[in-house]
DNA sequence: GAATTTTGTCACCACTTGGAGATATAATGA
DNA sequence: TCATTATATCTCCAAGTGGTGACAAAATTC
């Protein structure tokens, strides 16, 4: 018969493993991920470094741990999306719009968020693979909800969604280091915000009508 | 008197000098700028770590000396960047999407660039961020130039061109590591290009058809 | 109580890092 | 030819890396 696992005060094995996973976080959130180490995150979680070799097998594997248990696969706050359904009538224009916005939103104000995707774009890791492409897989229902609407037109949604999300990852990674401005847009501030979602909205406005303008030209050939 | 500086067979300062700084960049783009380090230069070079210190103070400094040595304050190849007077009549459209595109294709084939660019959003550094001044004070009179058709209209041209510039790195950026879809459109391929290229050209031209089309409406204000 | 198993620490290994001092040697000037 | 000087290498150091085996101590079972 297999013996009880010991969960006494000085030796619990699940508490000592729960340290462990909350230091990856720490040591990612004060000094990046190039700092995960076995003797960091044994510093950090308070506790001998051997302990990681065998509830884990090596860092890898306990950074991997941590990683999936987080929600860096979506990076939007899944509670303030409400269904894109909802907005049937304007073709999912202003979900959009506001996914766009809290994304920027959550960039903006978690430090973690962006070092997980500096680190996707640094290393060749299977790990950060796995994460990059379960985003991938978040993405795919709405991206095929507005198929519906742009498919009769000449606008590639998904060259623009590109653009504009990849527009809102580097603005917010770039602001996270060197610190600089871009664009002559002042970092980090409320101003800067306020100009980014202004033109976001644009550009989405731009685009929607263009799509429109296409399809009543399809309703009524005649020109 | 002084002495006259050796330029033996055997020892010579200058090509030694030159080999030290031509291993950063060997450094660099096989192996990644996390790797640069006395030990690895001095050993790619074939030369004494020792060197390094004497020549240049330390490897921050040999670094220094390499970046600055390289164009990567521009990132546009200066040669076939045709000046902006030249398309006064179109108020530098063409000028701005050839910009944007060769921008793209840059990074599309210099590894090398790609891998500063990371650099850039991932360390604190102080050379880096001169790197990122630079590149803003390049953009400085471009953006100048612009003002004159975009200040009188609502468009906001920095928070257009920041989205774009950003997402053409991003796109570029995250190709390079993970290498798998972004907005499921298919990674380093030319199908991917053309559709970046022309959902650029899309919003530009959107662009600037609003901005005329609010300057028409400045000069008769009648409704 | 004693025996056993699990949890945890510690000391150690080989290796790499940035950095410095001692020393050898090639190039120069006389 | 021989001393001087700049160039280059070599060895050593302390600190940090990932990883392992020996051992202590707590929790469990008998």
């Amino acid at each position: 018969m297999a013996r009880k696992i010991p969960e006494g005060e000085f030796r619990n094995k699940e508490r000592t493993k729960l340290k462990l996973i909350q230091a990856v976080g720490v040591i990612i959130r004060t000094e990046g991920y190039t700092k995960l180490g076995v003797n960091r995150i044994a510093d950090t979680a308070g506790v001998s470094k051997k302990l990681i070799y065998r509830y884990f097998g090596n860092a890898d594997k306990l950074i991997e741990t941590y990683v999936k248990g987080e929600d860096y696969w979506m990076m939007f706050s899944t509670s303030d999306q409400e269904p894109i359904e909802e907005s049937v009538e304007d073709q999912g224009q202003a979900a959009i719009a506001r996914m766009l916005k809290s994304l920027y939103e959550h960039l903006e104000s978690s430090p973690e968020a962006r070092k997980i995707i500096v680190w996707e774009i640094s290393e060749k890791s299977q790990l950060m693979k796995e994460v990059s492409q379960n985003r991938e897989k978040f993405g795919a229902p709405i991206l095929a909800q507005l198929d519906a609407f742009f498919d009769s037109s000449d606008i590639d949604i998904r060259g623009i969604l590109s653009l504009l999300l990849g527009g809102i990852y580097y603005i917010n990674l770039h602001s996270n280091s060197t610190g600089g401005n871009f664009c002559e847009i002042e970092n980090q501030s409320e101003e800067r915000k306020k100009r980014i979602f202004k033109s976001l909205e644009a550009i989405l406005e731009w685009t929607y009508e263009e799509a429109g303008k296409q399809k009543t030209r399809e309703k009524t050939p005649s020109k």
